[in-house]
DNA sequence: CGGCAAGTTGAGCTTCCTCAAATAGTGTGG
DNA sequence: CCACACTATTTGAGGAAGCTCAACTTGCCG
């Protein structure tokens, strides 16, 4: 029953995957390349949205600062991923890299007259647009009413699709916990105290803090999905 | 008289909001209408995704179920609203009517078609999917680390804007506690005791159950901003 | 006027937050 | 290569917000 579940959650990864993989390969191939150190900004809530940037590499952090000085970690770019197709004018949140980055540029112009003469360009955007919103709607549905064990799991488990590198059981994080507790909306010391949940029960075992390896998948999923009856 | 009151609403609410003011209403002016009975399905969750709808009077709740049998209720439609954009094949979420709800219907095929010979079509999809992202986004960042006093501020405030009468500054809800509990994802409780700190305090008062009254609105902004020294 | 569903209120408990301190990790200058 | 400084992470103790369970009140409809 495991297993089943395990595979599942396989063919959603595959799903999941492919489908950021396939946005505008074709399409945005000949546009050009910028290159950002880590930390750096592409662009910061508020802004003027000027382009729309595909990430060729790398991992991005999308981000807003909240009136009371905290910060929620919006969602986590990886290659083939779109940014910058928020707002109308201005950028609703800030794009920040978190480590090394190729972005693909393409100015809002260029975008409006490929969409005008190439009706395959408008498709794929709003496919694009669309994955983003069932992303979005997802994390809605999964960061209310979960304990944070539970968001801890699942938050392992959607960064295992994200890289893809579910067959090693091995996961580089790229962030350090500040990133982590923001996204899923608790603090540090909480995640700090997951973590330690999961290793204490050999679901998994943390070789430096930003590389996790997952010993028990099955329980993992079992978490996330909130079936798990010991969930302490 | 619903149906008067909704539809005056939603000329307001369009001049509040430029947002979705435009979408497809001239693009969608001959789609089949659908009419729907309050608590009528249009779809559910996981089924195939046929059509797109825009709301064109009435109230419409998208919600998932989650596995532990909770309910998240992720989004309220308003006229001029589209719906059934999430996934790619299957609906991402059940879409049921509040009130009573009159929808245009385009069936998917069209939807390509119409992509393909009117690029403008392309683009007001587009714009109105960046709408939805947006909002989406907003309700992450909104639902996580807020009190449930200041969710529930936010929560009428964001209704006041939706249907625009905050004029009157007199709200008809259209939905029991439940509803409300499912979407800022606390129990209905919860949302008792938020409305009766707000009564406490004299912000509010409730003519009925679903009916809003508001007396002091700059202490509900203060609240939602979460820049209220009292937030208890 | 009963009966049922919805909403409110109370008591105790759990989870997570806050504040504080200890520990591990990382980079730097000598 | 080592010691030091600084930051990130972990761990602990106590408190607050919200949940659960349960009783009570209100509103609505036959």
């Amino acid at each position: 029953m495991l297993e089943a579940r395990v595979s599942e959650s396989s063919t959603e990864y595959r799903r999941l995957h492919s489908r950021s993989e396939g946005f505008s390969e074709a399409l945005l191939v000949d546009a050009p390349v910028r290159l950002l150190a880590a930390h750096e900004h592409v662009f910061y809530e508020g802004d003027a949205q000027t382009h729309i940037y595909r990430v060729k590499s790398g991992m991005m952090r999308l981000y807003r600062l909240l009136a009371d000085g905290r910060r929620q970690v919006i969602a986590f770019r990886l290659p083939g991923h779109l940014i910058g197709l928020g707002e109308h004018d201005t950028q609703f949140c800030s794009a920040e890299a978190l480590t090394e980055v190729v972005l693909q540029c393409v100015p809002l112009r260029i975008v409006y007259r490929r969409m005008q003469e190439e009706p395959r360009f408008g498709s794929e955007l709003v496919r694009c647009l669309a994955d983003e919103l069932a992303e979005s709607r997802n994390q809605v549905a999964f960061l209310n009413r979960r304990s944070a064990l539970e968001k801890l799991a699942t938050f392992i488990l959607r960064f295992l699709t994200w890289t893809g590198e579910d067959k090693e059981l091995k996961l580089e994080l790229h962030m350090g916990r500040e990133d982590i507790a923001d996204y899923l909306g608790v603090t540090v010391e909480t995640v700090s105290r997951s973590f330690a949940k999961l290793k204490a029960q050999s679901v998994v075992s943390l070789a430096q803090t930003q590389t996790i390896i997952i010993h028990d998948i099955g329980r993992l999923i079992a978490l996330a999905a909130g079936t798990d009856s010991e969930s302490r």
